[in-house]
DNA sequence: TTTAATTGGTTGTCAAAACAACTATATGCC
DNA sequence: GGCATATAGTTGTTTTGACAACCAATTAAA
């Protein structure tokens, strides 16, 4: 994917991609939430919204709610790339998993669950 | 593994037990062995072996037979630290596949080894 | 209500991965 | 022998992850 990415200039990595992944799935979360959505810790949140934002892909603001809150929120920018990345997603799923089978899938998904658990 | 690592003191990164575990079983290889065995690029083995030395862990020699090769050999500080290690590692597998069955194990790897077949 | 604990975020440090560019030695070919 | 190419390793830059320490705002408790 990230192949894909460089290949298409995008100019993004994965790990950013992982954060506009949830933006565009919801919008103007906070960086707690992007976290927890994708399993990092803080510090590496900071820097990886520094980043989009150096990028022009979002935008941190105030929550009026709770002053402690940074809202990210996606720019023009990144909403204009969605699909193509989308795109390049399904596409390296389907790569990926070509030739195997879904009940197999299955299988792989529920062992690593509870590989994921066990560690927690 | 990691954080058994940290609580033993043994001051070692996964990374750099990657590359000792190795060296474990067949000492005295290059460091192009060394990347193909971890999946690993040069830069990435040079800073590795770099930090082994640092640590007292691994010594660079010239081969004699290639000039220009750096055969990597253990030193006894790493070998004393070897059974250690390896008793973390089969600790942590038999932790993370508590209660997975086997017939599911060996599904999963070769879901996975598909997947990387099919990205390589 | 004033202090204590929690939550949201930032900064600093170190180890590592990816990639490009580079040097030096070996090997193949004419 | 001499040149092109391949191989082994290093250095530089950027991004990221883990962890500790920190600040500010919020919430809970005495």
């Amino acid at each position: 994917m990230q192949k894909k990415f460089n290949t298409a200039d995008l100019n993004l990595t994965i790990e950013q991609w992982s954060v506009l992944y949830h933006l565009w799935k919801e919008d103007g979360i906070s960086q707690q939430d992007l976290c927890q959505a994708t399993f990092r810790d803080k510090p590496s949140m900071t820097r990886l919204v520094d980043n989009l934002e150096k990028a022009g892909l979002v935008k941190r603001s105030a929550s009026k709610t709770d002053r402690r809150k940074n809202l990210i929120t996606l720019t023009e920018k990144a909403k204009a790339i969605q699909d193509t990345c989308h795109g390049f997603a399904s596409e390296t799923v389907d790569e990926a998993l070509a030739g195997v089978r879904d009940a197999d899938i299955e299988v792989c998904k529920v062992v690593l669950k509870q590989v994921y658990e066990n560690l927690k």
